[in-house]
DNA sequence: CCCGTGCCCTGGCGGC
DNA sequence: TGCCGCCAGGGCACGG
């Protein structure tokens, strides 16, 4: 499941492609990619891609092309065309072609003009990257919630980019229980968590990401999965203190963690 | 306004 | 071995 790490990852692969014009686009799922969009997006051409969130930006000549992976959203770039399964998006590039695969067709795509990206949905529900967010701010929004920590990370109104897998992560480093209330964060604890959001997606970066499920781009699988301390290691010994990590859902999410070390 | 729930979708896996 | 049923999961619509 792309997360802010993942999709950096995809984002440095496509940028290698920014030159290319779209010459023609062929979609097979009208509901994920209209077939207005295949006319606005036809002869435009890639400036720039760059990435919000867990939002992909293409930046074209007339408009901005808002791609969202969601669990199982994939690019693949061939020199040649072979379209296979679940293939749904096919961008014939001037070299080249661009495909959009995606097993259970979450993923979705939005055009926006340039003045509107960033003002109206999805971009405009964002709150800031854990890169940017400060202290005051992050606290401003977890002091008068009840929901639990965990459920206030994935809020991508809040912060943008946390997964299920980097919240489960950031939140053992911070030694923070997942279920520990907005309003009962101190402010040491935000701290903590502006810096462990920061250095695990930098490490997941530099891995290229975090390789669970099939998540994988033209330069193959990602690294991170090798590096977790709690994510999917349920009935195994914390690394501090060899409690058994605990699996529970919160608020409808699978979450990992140490009871001993994260109170 | 705030929060919880259901929905979208399909491969993989557990159970028998 | 084979088949059925259920589950994961990000974001949004909807309802209390």
């Amino acid at each position: 499941m792309p997360e802010l790490p993942e999709v950096r990852t995809v984002v440095k692969f496509l940028n290698t492609l920014k030159g290319n014009h779209i010459r023609k686009i062929e979609s097979y799922l009208p509901k994920m990619f209209s077939s207005e969009l295949v006319d606005k997006v036809t002869n435009e051409k890639i400036n720039e891609v760059t990435a919000l969130g867990k939002y992909i930006i293409f930046h074209l000549d007339n408009y901005n092309l808002i791609s969202h992976l969601r669990m199982e959203g994939k690019y693949f770039y061939k020199d040649y065309y072979e379209k296979t399964k679940h293939d749904h998006v096919i961008f014939t590039l001037d070299k080249g072609y661009l495909y959009y695969n995606d097993v259970r067709k979450f993923g979705t795509f939005d055009l926006k003009n340039k003045e509107e990206t960033f003002t109206t949905p999805p971009l405009s529900n964002l709150g800031k990257e854990p890169f940017t967010i400060t202290v005051e701010e992050l606290n401003q929004k977890l002091k008068k919630s009840s929901r639990a920590i965990k459920t206030l990370l994935l809020d991508q109104s809040i912060m943008t980019g946390i997964g299920n897998i980097y919240a489960d992560e950031i939140l053992f480093l911070s030694k923070i229980n997942p279920k520990t209330r907005g309003l009962d964060i101190t402010i040491s604890q935000i701290k903590e968590l502006i810096k462990n959001s920061i250095k695990v997606l930098n490490e997941a970066i530099k891995e290229g990401g975090t390789t669970i499920h099939t998540f994988s781009t033209n330069e193959g699988q990602g690294w991170f999965q090798l590096k977790l301390n709690v994510h999917t290691k349920a009935g195994k010994p914390c690394k501090i203190c060899n409690t058994i990590i605990k699996k529970e859902k919160i608020n409808g999410r699978m979450s990992y963690y140490c009871e001993t070390c994260q109170r």
